[in-house]
DNA sequence: TAAAATGTGGGAAAATGTGGGAAATAATAT
DNA sequence: ATATTATTTCCCACATTTTCCCACATTTTA
């Protein structure tokens, strides 16, 4: 699951299954696997799925962690908030835990957005909006930091 | 008891029982054994539940402090303190003490938070709050607790 | 335009979760 | 000591959810 390209529209059903277009299982057939997780973003309303491989790595360094300190033991429990393992059905669905459905308010039309190693599940409407406040910021932010110069118009 | 994954929702009913969920249990099956301690935890108002193994291992580390030292010996009361054996039912459904359920206040919404080696058992409100608070400094927290990798971005 | 590939929907069997009642054990009072 | 009450344990049955599978609609490609 390593270097996944693209953002993908598609739909969750009724029951909560979401098909993952052809384009994206092929990437994701690499890894030869079905199986996956899925867990809550911590700064977004979204999901996030990785691969089971992806997944071990990470918790291999958080095994490491000490628990008698408080920090470590608030950390991961944060980091694996509403983790869950799910499989692609014989029809490359995925099915959503109510739950996380619910938290991402994944309920009919659904983006896809592959980072690098892994994938957001965005309700669309979240997504465009996260997108489109993303853009204010930043033109807020560039403004900030680049627009002190006087208008020198010359 | 090694690797769980998942954070799971489920209920406690009027008599104290929480029905692990089949997905939970399965990872559990691999240890083969229906027995754990369950005890407080030492940092938040919820419960730790380790296999008889993991715990064992726990204690082997206690056993080594020097307990002629006061402070060693006091530590020990405390972390042992309200420590009991359960056992899972024919339906796979854990019976709560009582004064660990009034503890943790495990009496409605649960939700079970595996971390890697053990699971801990929440209030389902209490955790969400908790899951909040963390949220508000997670980055700070990764960094600190994650973060001795270098970023090796070549 | 036909054939193949992809996406969508739904039904039914199986698995899971939930509740409650009876038997067994423990506790209390007379 | 025994009867009565309370608590715990065990087990069964029903309701719900999940899983699996099949069929049709839609899109793409040749």
């Amino acid at each position: 699951m390593s270097h996944l390209i693209g953002t993908y529209q598609c739909k969750a059903d009724p029951k909560g299954r979401v098909k993952i277009p052809t384009a994206l299982s092929k990437q994701l057939a690499g890894a030869r696997q079905k199986a996956f997780v899925v867990k809550r973003a911590v700064f977004q309303p979204c999901l996030e799925l990785y691969s089971l491989k992806e997944w071990n790595a990470l918790m291999a360094k958080v095994n490491k962690l000490n628990r008698f300190k408080k920090k470590n033991n608030d950390f991961i429990r944060r980091f694996t908030a509403g983790v869950k393992i799910v499989e692609l059905d014989a029809t490359d669905r995925l099915l959503i835990p109510r739950d996380l459905a619910q938290f991402a308010d994944v309920a009919k039309a659904v983006v896809l957005s592959a980072t690098v190693n892994i994938i957001e599940i965005w309700d669309k409407d979240r997504y465009e909006k996260a997108i489109d406040e993303a853009a204010v910021d930043f033109a807020a932010l560039a403004e900030e930091v680049m627009g002190d110069d006087e208008d020198d118009v010359s």
